[in-house]
RNA sequence: GCAGGGAUGGCAGAGCUUGGUCAAAUGCGCAAGGCUUAGGACCUUGUGUCUUAGGGCUGCGUGAGUUCAAAUCUCACUCCCUGCACCA
């Protein structure tokens, strides 16, 4: 049979549009808002996409049928670069991207060319992922949609920056950051060449005074600490370098050097000098004091850090292998021993210096490459870091992570030293121009400090209080709270609105973003009624957010008329109690955070956050999804292919919370049947509907029952956590597997399994809504599913007594598979059939012992009272050797066991295609019988 | 480097919070049989190892420890993944 997926999904699309069942507006019903991360319109939406917006949307539906007023909106991102650069890419026909957009999301040549345009890029985009969110079922209320540049929303967001400033929020600072020379621009990690992320870091440049002169080298070190164990300096003869004042001091540093640090110093050169005569200089320890010559060092790279390096023989193999060289050279070099400033605990090689251990352990030798020096490097560094101390000066005894602190500190309060900002990609790193990019200081930037003591301290008891899913995140959360500082807030170039404070630069885009769902809630009302934005005045968001001021007053300034203003603050308060947001857990160190900080620093505590859920990501086959893998799924291609419920099943069903969920083609096949078994089911019930039979109910249709109330309550219980996958095993795969199971077992009353298939399928309505609608319909129903209530267990159908009665039948079905296969190879029964099953039951003394067992743990209690067959009873109940291992009470019944077992009786002769004959233990005359146990019958296969 | 997370059977992935019911759920893969015009669809059974009656042995990164008992608790080690700021 197969199912017109994509005629079903269009169907009933229509029809919850045309009732506008998503359309929510505030009633007397309790309510939430649930927000996803709004989508970047610079792609369309790929399967990978999926399940952050397909979680959020089962969780949306699930809470409707709860009962909840669920509003569930939408808008787009568009501030940054990232629209930009595809225009960029575009106009400049970069083949790539063409490729790309062609053949992954088949776009027409036609409107590729008019990407040009940033705008129609935006527009394109947004268009194509509101299709694509409409053809998976989402249940959003597009009435509310607006965009992150609308001239509106933008109102809101300068309003955010004054509150943040006026709190002290906003602070200005220096900046760094990678920059391109030639274009004069800000480099991020789109903006080079094979888009590698510029990596900033500072280090340390100690001044080494010439000693006859008040000129200075510089020298840059990641480790000052060992500047005790200074004793020479390296500068590379073959380059160039300048005398030039920085900063008000006369400075050595490389030629190459002096033109990259133009963009953090102010730098006037004095003079130019070549390395050779540098060599005939002598510097002095700013720490020791001591004169130490300049030499030539092999591996002085020109063009990083100063030009200049600080030689430390005993702790730096690379400064050692140099001195060698230089002495094989015939070269004068400073005298050995080489002077040992930190100690690695548990490692005393009092006879060698580490630098000289830590070559060995690599088998270095004089004609190594630098590999090997490389490596032993690393690996000295490392144990010193770890667990190093100092052993000489002010700082002995210090552990070496401190002493650095300690000792860079020092150096910059006497002005020995400063701060350098350095590139440190193994790799240089080249603008999409070509020009290699630099490290540029950009002063007066204006920043959010979510360092401040206060806002933090504020965050981080909130913390506690927000709902997390799933609930082992909150520990990230706290550490990011923890570790978050000042964040740049404006830049240079991209959509976004302006800066309040720098109208030439825009609001970063992640800062515009962390109260826009706020605005949902009102955004329809400032649409309908056509409000400009010169009329969103700060007192507007005042009145609105924070209740500042009086409702006519507010009026009267923005001009907005009070009955609308008052409209706002209704639909705000309304909503914005109750909040879930939703997104991929790779957000929570950077949107997710500051989602909580702004929501602290601007709001009254009634609209923080309330729940947050964050899911992994999608891979494909196993694999990671990336372009160079040729694995991207455009989503509208897969929903076309699969069908909106087999791929929101396959996806968002697939993983709970927190790992990735695995998109595997084949696992769609075993969806569909299952689904195709359910519409076959379901289609049979419907024809013989009303030939209900009048039977009394069987043990199986009350095990029935009792499935379906334990199904509700675990499924419930783990769709309140969010556990999507988990609760969909129980709803959709258990309920198949155990219709299966009912109908083998006899089972056949229409009644009880209309009433299981109807919950069962209101169950199925979050993640499969348009085949539950079809399958609801199907039963007779007229209304929509979506609109249906959550099904409430039934706890009186509960049977667990029954349902481990139907345990021990199943046991037994897999014992006799064994014992069948066991006994079909003794050379006895070769050639012969089998003539009859014997399923023996143990005797009532023993299920009465065995109770008691299981209820006190006590071998002795249950023999006492036993009373005259004490001493059976011992014997029986000594193979228990550890009574602690039957768990609860079992109060297994002669009766009803053998009830249950002739019920399944003719069953059991299908499926062994044999004479089952049931008895028990005391009128049993097989050999066989003594071994019944209470809760496993003996079993005997007679073969003839 | 800093921070966080993880290591379970051919693979993916439960279980580990509250140690025993765990040879270890579920899904995939694989094998055999069935169904079928056919099937990559579906159904049944099997899938560490030994075993001619439902049993035993080994086993959950490595090493040690706690315990009558450890995948589960403690410690050390090794390896892997993710994020690190202007990038959405």
């Amino acid at each position: 049979m197969g199912i017109n997926y994509e005629e079903l999904d269009e169907k009933w699309q229509n029809k919850w549009n045309e009732s506008k069942v998503f359309e929510a507006e505030p009633d007397g019903r309790k309510q939430i808002l649930i927000t996803a991360a709004w989508p970047y319109p610079n792609t369309a939406l790929h399967i990978g996409h999926f399940l952050t917006y397909g979680t959020t949307d089962t969780y949306a539906k699930y809470m409707r049928m709860k009962g909840y007023n669920v509003l569930f909106p939408m808008g787009f991102h568009k501030t940054g670069t990232p629209v930009l650069a595809i225009a960029k890419r575009i106009t400049a026909k970069e083949e790539e991207i063409i490729d790309d957009l062609t053949n992954i999301y088949h776009i027409s040549m036609e409107n590729i060319e008019k990407m040009s345009d940033p705008n129609f890029v935006a527009q394109y985009f947004s268009a194509s992922v509101e299709h694509a969110m409409k053809k998976a079922g989402f249940g959003i209320d597009w009435r509310r949609k607006f965009t992150s540049i609308d001239p509106l929303f933008s109102k809101m967001v300068e309003w955010q920056f004054y509150k943040l400033k006026e709190k002290g929020y906003l602070v200005k600072g220096n900046h760094y950051l990678g920059w391109c020379p030639n274009e004069n621009n800000a480099v991020g990690q789109h903006d080079t060449k094979h888009d590698v992320q510029p990596e900033i870091e500072r280090i340390v440049m100690v001044k080494f005074r010439e000693n006859d002169s008040d000129a200075a080298f510089a020298c840059a070190t990641y480790r000052p600490e060992t500047l005790y164990g200074v004793t020479n300096l390296f500068i590379n003869e073959n380059e160039k370098y300048v005398l030039a004042e920085i900063n008000g001091d006369k400075l050595y540093i490389s030629k190459k050097v002096s033109e990259l640090l133009s963009y953090q110093f102010d730098i006037k050169t004095i003079k130019e000098i070549e390395g050779n005569e540098l060599k005939s200089k002598m510097a002095i320890n700013p720490i020791t004091n001591e004169v130490i010559p300049l030499l030539h060092g092999f591996f002085v790279k020109p063009d990083f850090g100063t030009g200049i390096v600080m030689s430390v023989p005993a702790h730096a193999p690379f400064d050692y292998v140099a001195l060698k060289k230089l002495e094989k050279e015939g070269i004068a070099i400073p005298k050995e021993p080489y002077k040992q400033v930190i100690e690695i605990r548990g490692e005393s090689d009092k006879n060698n210096i580490p630098s000289l251990v830590h070559l060995a352990l690599f088998g270095w030798n004089d004609k190594s490459s630098s590999d090997i020096v490389e490596r032993a490097t690393k690996e000295l560094y490392k144990k010193e870091a770890r667990n190093g101390y100092m052993t000489v000066g002010d700082y002995a005894g210090m552990d070496e992570p401190a002493a650095r602190t300690a000792i860079t500190e020092m150096l910059k309060k006497e002005n020995k030293a400063l701060d350098l900002y350095v590139l440190i990609n193994e790799e240089d790193v080249y603008c999409r121009c070509g020009t290699r990019v630099v490290v540029k200081q950009v002063n007066d930037q204006w920043f959010i400090d979510y360092g401040n003591k206060e806002w933090k301290e504020g965050v981080r008891n909130y913390l506690d209080k927000i709902r997390i899913y799933p609930e082992k995140m909150r520990h990230s959360y706290k550490m990011i709270v923890d570790w978050l500082d000042m964040k740049a807030a404006e830049r240079a170039q991209g959509l976004g609105t302006k800066f309040p404070f720098n109208p030439d630069h825009i609001i970063e885009s992640l800062s515009d973003s962390t109260i826009y769902m706020s605005f949902y809630t009102f955004s329809n009302i400032l649409h309908e009624n056509n409000i400009k934005p010169e009329n969103l005045k700060g007192e507007f968001f005042d009145y609105v957010f924070n209740s500042k001021g009086d409702l006519e007053g507010v009026s009267k300034t923005t001009g907005i008329d009070s009955l609308i203003i008052d409209k706002c603050k209704k639909s705000l308060d309304y909503w914005y109690t109750f909040t879930s947001r939703h997104s991929a857990s790779e957000l929570i160190p950077s949107h997710l955070t500051m989602y909580i900080f702004n929501h602290v620093a601007l709001f009254p505590e009634k609209f923080w956050p309330k729940q947050i859920v964050t899911n992994g990501m999608v891979i494909y086959e196993g694999e990671k999804m990336s372009k160079s893998l040729g694995n991207v799924v455009p989503l509208t291609d897969a929903l076309k292919k699969y069908g909106a419920d087999p791929l929101r099943m396959n996806i968002v069903a697939n993983s709970d919370l927190g790992m990735d969920s695995d998109f595997r083609e084949a696992s769609v096949n075993g969806i569909k049947s299952r689904i195709e078994y359910l519409f076959a089911f379901v289609e049979n019930l419907a024809a013989t509907r009303n030939m209900g039979t009048n039977e009394g109910l069987k043990n199986i249709d009350f095990w029935l029952y009792s499935r379906l109330s334990k199904k509700i309550k675990t499924a419930t219980e783990l769709f309140d956590d969010v556990m999507i996958k988990s609760a969909y095993d129980e709803i959709f795969y258990n309920s198949v597997n155990e219709l299966k199971r009912y109908n083998e077992m006899g089972g056949s009353n229409k009644i009880v399994l209309e009433e299981y298939i109807t919950e069962v399928i209101k169950m199925l309505t979050p993640v499969m809504p348009h085949i539950s609608e079809e399958l609801w319909h199907m039963l007779g129903n007229n209304s929509l599913i979506v609109n249906e209530k959550w099904p409430v267990a039934n706890e009186s159908l509960l049977n667990p007594q029954l349902e481990v009665y139907e345990n021990i039948i199943d046991a037994t079905a897999i014992d006799i598979t064994h014992t069948i296969d066991l006994t079909s190879k003794m050379q006895d029964n070769k050639g012969k059939k089998i003539e009859k099953i014997k399923i023996i039951i143990a005797s009532e003394w023993k299920l009465d012992a065995y109770n008691v067992l299981a209820e006190t743990k006590k071998i002795s209690e249950a023999i006492t009272r036993a009373g005259k067959d004490k001493e059976k009873t011992a014997k029986f109940l000594s193979q228990f050797k550890n009574p602690k291992e039957l768990v609860g009470r079992l109060d297994l019944n002669m009766k009803e066991m053998q009830n249950s077992f002739n019920e399944v009786k003719s069953f059991f002769e299908n499926k062994f295609n044999s004479e089952i004959v049931i008895e028990s233990e005391n009128e049993s005359t097989s050999g066989r019988s003594a071994r019944a146990l209470p809760q496993k019958p003996s079993i005997e296969i007679i073969w003839k």
